[in-house]
RNA sequence: CGGGGUGUGGCACAGGUGGUAGUGUGCUUGGUUCGGGACCAAGAGGCCGUGGGUUCGAGUCCCACCACUCCGACCA
């Protein structure tokens, strides 16, 4: 019953849910700051959580028919001004560059918030025939927004992002490419990300600039705020009108065409680090983590133990895990911490006991859970507890996101509820933009999406009591 | 953009009424340890966020600015 060394703790994560999130981000050596307000370091250890997003990601792309490019940094003023709600929506929040190698530029140039214009320009060059549709294009890159107020990964000025940008002959095809995209996404915040969603379409007040129509996918995270964790949008033929992109048609007759973009960006990171992280740090899903699993030699230099940990971390990469050795000469405590604040799923212990029984010791990262393994079957027990892991992590936040879910039937019901709980309120749904804004003055809340998954909870707006056959989540956001 | 908080070795903090900086941790070296953030010893490391002002003298008082952070309004 020793009394514990007071150490450097992370705040509680139920105690001061902000703090903790800036706290863990900081301790599991995510990111550090630079002297630009809003733009961050990404740290060896988030650039990898990155790199594997971008790779389970990238080839969902791939699979789907879609081409990598890379497109200018920079966007003439004029361009930008070509579709004006696309400019209405970004001009507050771009950045502009006035000079060039000392000398003031003729056209000023604004630092790309998004690429849509730039994909425009470049589809009205290429694209003449039926024969040149479709074009599925994506890109992996940083845009800058100017946001007025920042935190690490949620909101910053400047962001990593992938932007897809398609261009369809038909209205039909853009829009079941905005939908397939849609789905990509689910599927991958799902599957691999462990964080269920909300799949719908946003209100018409809440859709992208210059967009006929913007799907969404909506995360609850553990504080019962929302979290916009992509979106896919379709343009309908606006941009081509806007920009005179124009094909001719199988019966010689020119057409303008549709288009689709969609984004994921480094924000889903915050939504790891806040649907899955608790008091000991960060949690991370095992099949996107950095390393998967920690072997850490208890004792190392008493014989054999250091070269079974070796071979022993040779053979879960053999066995095809991401597994690191620990052979640092801190203590065996403090290393059991330190990966634990860094969310590495699983840990094994390996010292001279263990040895001795030709055995390991599993740790779990998301119970906290201790088994024993035989050390000649040490990858097959580390491969399945890292499957239970990744579904034992879906279902806890599937639990949130159930538990943090409500009905309301009324205004009053739907502020008691954001004052008292927070979540998701579902409600039924006239379709006017007033109700929307009388439910965030009210509320505080904003709307979310109009689910794909209808339910009919009554025939009447919560709001305004007129006749309503929509349901609709409402939450706080991020 | 409004309101609050904070800027002092890498990190976390002390430094009443002004007098030229200290503690913990981390770091380096050596030794002992090692199953939940080990211990001993000797070291290195600071134009006190920036710029002005008051003063013989400013970490300390005054003004401005900047950054980070939290809470609101706006956005991925």
């Amino acid at each position: 019953m020793a009394t514990e060394k007071k150490v450097e703790q992370i705040t509680a994560r139920d105690v001061d849910f902000a703090q903790w999130y800036t706290d863990v981000v900081k301790k599991a050596e995510l990111i550090d700051y630079s002297s630009v307000k809003g733009c961050v370091i990404l740290r060896p250890y988030a650039h990898a959580l990155w790199e594997n997003i971008q790779r389970t990601l990238d080839g969902m792309f791939k699979e789907t028919g879609h081409e990598n490019v890379s497109m200018p940094l920079f966007i003439p003023e004029s361009l930008l001004q070509k579709e004006k709600d696309h400019v209405a929506g970004f001009a507050p929040e771009v950045a502009w560059i006035t000079h060039g190698g000392g000398e003031p530029l003729t056209e000023r140039l604004c630092v790309r918030p998004t690429s849509e214009v730039l994909f425009c320009e470049h589809y009205a060059h290429i694209i003449q025939s039926w024969r040149d549709l479709p074009k599925l294009y994506n890109q992996w890159c940083s845009v800058v927004r100017w946001e007025k107020t920042t935190r690490p990964f949620l909101r910053s000025r400047e962001f990593w992002w992938q932007e897809g940008h398609t261009i369809h002959a038909t209205r039909e095809e853009a829009e079941e490419e905005t939908l397939r995209m849609l789905h990509v996404y689910a599927t991958f915040a799902e599957e691999t990300l462990a964080m269920p969603v909300v799949k719908g379409q946003k209100t018409a007040s809440e859709r992208f600039a210059g967009a006929e129509n913007t799907y969404t996918i909506e995360c609850m995270m553990h504080d019962g705020q929302a979290l916009q964790s992509g979106t896919s949008h379709f343009f309908g033929d606006g941009f081509a009108r806007a920009f005179n992109i124009q094909f001719t048609d199988r019966t010689n007759t020119l057409q303008y065409p549709f288009q689709t973009s969609w984004g994921l960006s480094t924000r889903i990171i915050g939504g790891i680090i806040m649907t899955h992280g608790d008091d000991n740090g960060l949690v991370l899903p095992p099949r996107i983590a950095p390393v998967q699993v920690v072997v850490i030699p208890v004792a190392a230099h008493k014989p054999g133990v250091l070269e079974a940990a070796r071979a022993l971390r040779a053979r879960l990469r053999a066995a095809g895990l991401r597994a690191r050795l620990d052979d640092s000469d801190q203590s065996p405590g403090w290393k059991f911490a330190e990966h634990e604040m860094k969310g590495v799923p699983l840990r094994v212990e390996l010292g001279p006991r263990d040895l001795a029984g030709d055995q390991c010791v599993l740790a779990r990262r998301d119970t906290g859970a201790k088994q024993t393994a035989p050390l000649e079957s040490a990858e097959a027990a580390a491969a399945a507890l890292l499957e239970e892991i990744q579904s034992h992590l879906l279902e806890a936040a599937r639990t949130n996101l159930r538990e943090r879910t409500h009905t309301a039937a009324s205004l009053e019901e739907m502020r008691h509820i954001a004052q008292t709980q927070g979540g998701f309120v579902k409600t039924m749904w006239c379709g006017g933009a007033a109700c929307e804004e009388k439910v965030r003055e009210v509320t505080g809340m904003k709307s979310r999406c109009v689910p794909f998954a209808q339910e009919s909870l009554g025939d009447a707006c919560a709001c305004c009591g007129a006749k309503a056959d929509t349901m609709i989540y409402w939450g706080f956001q991020y």
